[in-house]
DNA sequence: AATTAATCGAGACGGTACGTCGGGTCTTATG
DNA sequence: CATAAGACCCGACGTACCGTCTCGATTAATT
């Protein structure tokens, strides 16, 4: 995913890049977008914004999509699950990391384009492909161990599971972007137990 | 919602407004915005595919934003929930409502305006709104019934519930949608059964 | 040559053209291009000083060079010669004509596009030819006149009469422009009076 | 003029300058110049054309302008005129020389620019003087020859003579130019002869 | 031989202008 | 009045070129 524009082949001659400007681009990109959305999202104000000429921009990416794509799979959450030793922890940290990230710049806006994206040909289909993927073999992940450890029965309906637990923490980011409101620690951790308690009913039965 | 437009006082005089233009407007809107998203969902070629010129459009609403909000708001679900007896079989419904709703241009639109209202500032931040809280209704609906029927214990987790069938139903919609996939009358069914089942074990428990 | 652009066959519906813009742009082109030449003519430059946006050249003009070859056609000089009743004086006239104009912004500017135009393939390539065309015209009645006077024998020379007439006027221009000098119409009556005598004492031979 | 860049004092020690790279400039920036014109006249598409890195160039010249002034100056008319005995003949001679010149890739870039530069502040307005001085000076010099020779009268009307002379001259090569067409030998050598010929009329007088 | 200093090619850099396109407004002639 | 047509001003798009800069690699003259 980050290697989206380092995968064109970049011989050693010449002047090298500038290392500083990527990062200081994925910055001024995802604050542009986060205050303004997609409408108002303007490369100039980006690049003024990241202290960089346009040229700089598109000797790296071939557009405003391009760029987008990689400031926020440069910012994808920490994909490894600490194992803390039940199901029932191991879903709470899942869904608290997905809230921090969702509730986020980066995420908020992973999630618009992973939207806009669906549906669309090639380019960013690709991304919401693997954003989603990598969420889901977070839950894979999470679910194995779970059957290893006994702590669950073997299951097939880990998909189902996994798509309750996301959708719900989804629509519950929405209302709250909506609102104009964020969460403390201890409100995510309370959101992130009812959410496992809620899913694991079944699992339990 | 749909009366945005109405609302601005017309006199009797005058040559009358062009009766069909409004409905082939709403079309074009959402084709033009389910095929190419916000970017590249252009009013000149809204007005053109509609064969209207944009003034007509302009007389009508005020921006891009406006005629999206009304086209989708047009299109928007049957809010009328049948009573089919039992809260399986209302869940069920609702469900396959809520496929067929985002499954088709108009849904999937809603979806899109939705996600990029939220944390905008005013204009269509008011319309997300009305349309969670829509189908939010129709949840608390089918879930009063559901009680005054004896037929689950009085709960105040209907939200959770309702977030976890609406959040895994969107997620299942937006995978299809990235795979450029359709569901027919029965696998829409049976995905319903499913979701009900799923997220009914909790209130039976 | 004014037609360039009025030769695009236009319908009577829609918002007529701002009648004052086309002059307002020939002027700030032209202007624009006295001021800074070639390099340092800008579109944006040129909208801005006409108070017109860049939109509303590129519905007129295809690009720069066209802009700036109808501007240049538009204030060619007056094709006229007035029988003043003796070659000579008619020559004089002639002479004083041309003056003027080169030593004006139009005429300095047409003799750029003129020279820069010379050789390259097509676009510009007719108007270089209109415009030398149309002087050479002038030469060419001013010649007949006096053929028919009996003010000179029948000549072949007049190409040859012409082109000194012609080109050594333009290298006096050229070189009052490389001192940043002007002429006023005394001087020019003079330079005038003394070029039509140098070119005539062949003809009286 | 051709000290422009030499001037720059460099020390002996390092890797020395490669030789054939200003020539290669040269002949690069004149071929590019008369292909394109000012407009279309690239530094990358010369040093491509030359073989070379883009840093040579600037490491010789300060910058567009300055390349191409030193270019064209390098190339100037040798401004020896032979002594060939008779007034008539070194003006055969001058004229055929000129032709020469400005038929030619370079002489056409210089008088590009000379016009280019002509009302322009400093940086080429020097040059321009430079190279109609020079061609001037070669008149002046065939003028003086004349007069020692006894073979016209001492006159004050050099200047008009050699300004029917050039101008005449570049009057020709511009209308050859519009038209895409060269001159043989003895095409030259009629031409030349004829409008010696014409400009001496006055001084036989 | 090792060091120093300059040139070379390549190519990224911050800017600026290009010509295109779309938004939303305005102005006409035609219903 | 509403309409279609389309010109209007504005501003962002992605491209191209300027003149600068920074590399690694040469290449001599100086230690």
């Amino acid at each position: 995913m980050s290697e989206t524009h380092a995968a064109i082949p970049r011989s050693r001659r010449g002047r090298p890049r500038n290392p500083g400007a990527e990062d200081r681009l994925f910055n001024a990109a995802l604050e542009e977008y986060g205050e303004h959305g997609w409408a108002g999202f303007t490369m100039d104000a980006v690049a003024r914004r990241a202290g960089v000429g346009k040229s700089t921009i598109y000797l790296r990416w071939r557009d405003k999509d391009d760029l987008l794509s990689d400031a926020v799979a440069e910012r994808r959450p920490n994909e490894e699950i600490a194992d803390t030793g039940s199901l029932r922890s191991d879903l709470e940290l899942l869904a608290e990391n997905f809230f921090h990230f969702y509730l986020d710049a980066a995420g908020w806006a992973t999630l618009r384009i992973v939207i806009d994206a669906a549906g669309s040909p090639e380019p960013l289909g690709r991304f919401a492909d693997a954003v989603t993927d990598l969420h889901r073999e977070a839950m894979k992940i999470v679910g194995e161990r779970a059957v290893a450890r006994g702590d669950a029965p073997a299951t097939d309906e880990l998909d189902q599971l996994w798509s309750c637990l996301y959708g719900s923490l989804l629509i519950q980011v929405l209302e709250l972007r909506t609102r104009h409101r964020g969460l403390d620690e201890e409100q995510i951790a309370d959101r992130a137990r009812v959410l496992a308690d809620f899913v694991l009913t079944r699992v339990r039965a």
